[in-house]
RNA sequence: GCGAGAGUAGUGUAGUGGUUAUCACUGGAGCUUCCCAAGCUCUAAACCCGGGUUCGAAUCCCGGCUCUCGCACCA
């Protein structure tokens, strides 16, 4: 087994994620967030959110089904639909458009594509036949409802920022900048999702749009300033300060700010050093909608996946949705009209879960595997053990247990099998900390606490546990632990 | 979507027409001289779905679904 089908084996058995609707045989591209792996999202949420609030950004919740002309005016109903040619002979499929650029035909319907495709003798690539098949091919979900009105899942949540910008604007109290954010579903249909949780169907997103005036820096000051491997599209990649990559101008001051905040998430969650880099988008690659992208990639075993996608959106989508809405979508300030520039940090949640349990994946030289996760996001903060199950070990291991629930509701405990069983256990699903009540615990109220990656061992006492402040989103146990 | 390969307990697997369907890990109950998956006993759990061939199909054929690899796609 290679490196990866052994953290999805271990991701499975232990209850990560598993495949979705497979007593039905499973349906492509969509996958279950198990018990295990549900803790672990909500972790990298709660750090994705908290970073936001601390630059006082604000949140909306929109709808996943989205009527026809919002995504008019944003551009992704042309730029979603192609109208696809298929080979008879081979089978290939190429996009109706490109086959026939050069000689000048666009096509308005599959129908006329095909005919424009034979009439024209245009030849299939692959093997050179000229017989066609077309038809409509949108990588957007189209819904509709009872009277007939067109809609789509969203393709990304930002859409229903902008259409709210005014709403949002006002709360905000017509102050610029403004950081938005919202968490939701984003839908595409992939023509071939494959490798679980990189390229799904449905995925999780955690999206941000920073509206500013981009006549003036609106960001002075970095949150951190990190230095970060950054991959421009026309020079050498090179490891920078962010300040100092803008003083190269590799990138705009706000747009560098975000790729700051970015980081910062990403080192929260445990996702640092050289398993990170900043890539710069090439002309082609970018989308409609952009002027500049840089994608925060994550190293999976090899390969650079995109976790977060940072770019700078321009006034397009306020400038769209006013025509198209008749809606004024300007902001007056100093006597100066003008339409918001956005920069857009874009967080594929699926992907940075992914992402942490590669790069967490660890086997000791037994062969035994342990997930090393930052403690502040493993499912369990902390396991009581009682190291035998009987002499008063188990109602002192279930004392502590239940006070220290109350405060931190991410502890356990786990009576079953042997210690050795036990600690391993915690170890596959990424435990920072088990404590040990043995023995000795019943004379000096002392206990054992056990660091999961060192698997070495410190006597505690018991009130020193009891006495733990416990802050969202922290791991109280690492106090103990130092 | 195309081509090739593959789908057997939660996981990894054995099984080339007739087996009570193999083994290991995991899970559960217990014993145990008890701090790193020890040992022992007991136990739970599977042939992807639908058709066909056959006296008989996990096994052969067809279709669907899913997975892997390559190609294409990835606004």
């Amino acid at each position: 087994m290679t490196k990866v089908e052994e953290i999805i084996e271990l991701a499975k058995r232990r209850g990560f994620f598993w495949q979705a609707f497979s007593i039905y045989g499973g349906q492509s591209g969509f996958l279950n967030y198990a018990p295990l792996g549900v803790l672990l999202k909500d972790n990298v949420i709660g750090i994705w959110k908290r970073n936001l609030l601390r630059h006082g950004a604000i949140f909306l919740d929109s709808p996943n089904v989205t009527p026809e002309e919002v995504f008019k005016a944003s551009g992704h109903l042309d730029r979603f639909s192609d109208i696809a040619a298929r080979c008879r002979k081979c089978g290939n499929k190429f996009k109706a458009e490109s086959l026939l650029k050069e000689k000048g035909l666009i096509p308005k319907t599959s129908e006329e594509a095909r005919e424009l495709l034979m009439a024209n003798r245009i030849k299939c690539p692959v093997c050179g036949s000229v017989q066609w098949d077309s038809y409509d091919f949108n990588v957007m979900f189209k819904i509709q409802t009872v009277d007939g009105s067109n809609l789509y899942l969203r393709p990304e949540t930002a859409q229903g920022i902008f259409t709210d910008f005014k709403l949002l604007l006002n709360f905000n109290r017509g102050k610029l900048p403004m950081i938005t954010a919202q968490l939701g579903k984003g839908f595409r249909n992939e023509i071939s999702p494959r490798q679980g949780l990189i390229r799904m169907r449905e995925f999780n997103m955690g999206e941000v749009e920073a509206f500013l005036d981009s006549n003036r820096v609106n960001f002075p000051v970095f949150p951190s300033d990190n230095m970060i491997r950054l991959v421009p599209n026309s020079s050498e990649e090179t490891d920078l300060k962010l300040s100092e990559a803008v003083k190269n101008s590799m990138m705009g001051h706000d747009h560098a700010f975000f790729m700051d905040v970015a980081v910062d998430v990403l080192k929260d969650v445990g996702l640092t050093g050289s398993s990170v880099r900043l890539r710069q988008h090439r002309k082609e690659e970018l989308a409609h909608y952009a002027n500049d992208c840089w994608d925060a990639e994550a190293d999976i075993d090899g390969e650079w996946i995109e976790v977060i996608g940072i770019a700078d959106r321009g006034n397009y989508d306020l400038t769209r949705h006013q025509q198209f809405s008749g809606e004024n979508l300007e902001v007056t300030d100093d006597g100066r009209s003008f339409t918001p520039s956005v920069i857009e940090p874009a967080f594929g949640i699926d992907r940075i879960c992914f992402a942490i349990l590669v790069n967490s994946y660890r086997k000791r030289e037994n062969g035994y595997k342990y997930l090393s996760l930052h403690p502040d996001i493993a499912p369990y903060h902390c396991v009581f053990l009682p190291l035998q199950n009987k002499d008063g070990l188990d109602a002192l291991a279930e004392s502590i247990f239940s006070e220290m629930k109350k405060r931190d509701p991410r502890v356990g405990i786990d009576q079953s099998g042997s210690i050795g069983k036990r600690y391993a256990r915690q170890d596959e699903i990424g435990t920072p900390f088990c404590v040990t009540i043995d023995y000795q615990s019943l004379e000096d109220r002392t206990v054992t606490i056990r660091e999961r990656d060192s698997t070495g061992q410190k006597r505690i006492r018991i009130d020193d546990i009891l006495a733990l402040t416990v802050e969202e989103g922290k791991n109280p146990f690492s106090a103990l632990y130092s």
